[in-house]
DNA sequence: CAAGCTTTTGAAAGCGCTTTCTGGAATAAA
DNA sequence: TTTATTCCAGAAAGCGCTTTCAAAAGCTTG
């Protein structure tokens, strides 16, 4: 018994349990210490030799030593993870913001915590909570209402409010009214029908202020009767569907359509269609975002093109860099416009009446 | 300087930090353990008198204390976080599953990494010890190619291989392409083209095989010239689009078309209307997945429903399951099959020639 | 050869929590 | 009064890592 008491096998010491620092350091004969400072590159690590150096890695790598993220962080201060709310995540238009954020975030070597609200409030905040309590070194948040204020570096994407400390994200929602609009009445359309988004949509309001901002620059006249606004929290085409009935069913002449989002547009134009109007021909209609289903619509759609994806990678080093220096985090709200563009396809044509 | 030693101000000790469980102890002349007791509800806790309970809560509220995840994960030896593995993070496909899923494991307490790896090995690799280091209670990988051994809980959705211990919840890939086969054959169709997934998707090869197989049963001869395969790992319609353009130049004359999925189905019309083809009138249209989009083209399109979301919130039962009994964990492979179901609109209809 | 410097490495504290073990006080039983 | 039992709560270890502090060893220099 007594003569193999310090079985010194050269393989893994229990084959079931990922290798610690313990492990490495029992079997080096070395302090823990030591292999910390190797294996993390750190300055003090220069006045190791390059053999013990080479001992160490080697030993890591014989033991697929991986170090224990959730201890250095407990450590460190720091978890290297991030919180992400969105509203939804079968939703095309977060999706695509989180496509450009993951990039940016990996990169930079976090990792996030995905969580969705549906806009309920109460949702949002035990969100919140839950991600302060799993220490995450920032946050951002995507097309979500932020209520309680937020003590970590925030930067938010198309999020309405602002608040002390938090980046904004946000399009530039003048220029995107004044493409669609100036395309519209380039055409020769002055009876322009608008569907505004839900009321829960943070882009709604500045979207429509815009849209009336662009309509008195372009000298035409916003009939109200001509609004409609999306009802319903489905995030399917079904709300742009019924709104473009109400159009319909109000009776006013119309020759164009703007519509908040590309899948909303995609269900008015079957509403259209449903009513014996074709288009382009008897009605121009243009959406926003620019989805991927856009350009295979059947017609093809005109629309107004959010860079979502560039919005999330920005929203990504904005936040990393944030985390990097909280110097300036506690100053005013600072908010960073993106551009839209126009994508014209074949939904949009000249009018008939001239 | 010493009269002001131990100010024991009734607020909380430095503003800024967040209090831990020494504060709130400190705060309370008790000890820590004590406090973790009652705050967890732990079986000791129900031998602390009720008066010292409600002190504790009180206190708890009133320094608004959240528990460290991190350390108490480091100390528990689990972390309630799983780490998910998905192609894309903007494709329609995993997101759908993901909606489920995140549903299951909110439900359960479990947070989730998402990690997205385009269909490349090394980033499949790569992710997977990510996880691991960040000491993840498990592993979900929806429509991926695991080929290392993963030594923690599995569930995946829509992947090939089998792994030792990893559940997969498939698709009823016999069923699903007997109802679109047996479908278009019912409406009169003989001459069926079929529009086989990229090499990447694990799906492609059992659901081919499936056709096959159904064509066999139905009695039909599939023309080996009227199969096309999807290629390029854009997750847009182009792929569809390209496919059917081969399909459509082969010269070989097909009047129904079964597509690998909804999106490829949609960019496919496009083609088929671009070579004058009128859809259904000419040629029918079955698409696969059932997509937001889907009800909302134009036409409606057919398509094979499968349940995505239904997999992801099975597929986040199944984990937690698996995890909280790891007895189970090392048997062999298991698999839970999924039913499709047929979705009938207007891209199909009975063909002219009888 | 003593004093001072550099090089190399280790001991130990501690991040915030959980949990086992232990022990004092109070009450009941003998 | 002694012993057993219950009730209440603390001490301390430890999860795996990082980092400060310090110290031993080897070297130079006067």
């Amino acid at each position: 018994m007594s003569k193999e008491s310090n079985a010194k096998g050269s393989r893994a010491a229990k084959p079931g349990a990922p290798a610690s620092l313990a492990t490495l350091a029992k079997f080096l004969s070395l302090s823990p210490a030591a292999i910390s400072r190797v294996l993390n590159r750190t300055p003090a690590a220069r006045s190791i030799p390059t053999v013990t150096q080479e001992r160490i890695f080697a030993a890591a790598k014989q033991f697929n030593y991986r170090p224990n993220v959730l201890a250095r962080s407990l450590r460190r201060g720091h978890s290297m993870m991030i919180g992400v709310l969105v509203p939804e995540v079968s939703e095309g238009y977060a999706t695509a913001v989180l496509g450009g954020l993951e990039q940016g975030l990996l990169q930079a070597g976090y990792v996030y915590i995905l969580i969705s609200h549906h806009h309920r409030s109460d949702l949002v905040e035990a969100a919140q909570a839950m991600l302060m309590e799993r220490s995450v070194d920032g946050i951002v948040a995507i097309d979500t209402t932020l209520t309680t204020h937020i003590p970590l570096p925030t930067v938010t994407v198309s999020c309405p409010d602002e608040h002390e400390g938090v980046t904004n994200i946000v399009l530039n929602h003048r220029r995107a009214a004044e493409l669609a609009i100036d395309h519209l009445t380039g055409l020769g359309h002055t009876q322009i029908a608008v569907i505004k988004g839900q009321a829960f949509s943070s882009d709604t309001e500045p979207r429509w202020q815009a849209i009336k901002h662009a309509a008195v620059r372009a000298k035409i006249h916003l009939n109200l009767k001509l609004v409609a606004q999306l009802e319903g929290d489905s995030p399917s085409h079904e709300p742009g569907y019924f709104a473009a009935r109400r159009l319909l069913a109000s009776n006013t002449p119309f020759t164009a359509m703007f519509c908040f989002n590309d899948v909303s547009a995609i269900g008015a134009i079957r509403a259209l269609r449903e009513a014996g109007m074709r288009v382009p021909q008897d009605c121009s209609v243009v959406g926003f975002d620019d989805v991927q289903s856009a350009a295979f619509q059947n017609p093809g759609l005109t629309t107004v093109r959010q860079p979502l994806r560039t919005m999330g990678t920005l929203a990504a080093e904005t936040l990393v860099r944030q985390i990097a220096s909280p110097a300036a985090e506690h100053g005013p709200a600072k908010q960073m416009m993106i551009d839209p563009e126009l994508v014209v396809r074949e939904s949009t044509a000249a009018t008939k009446r001239r």
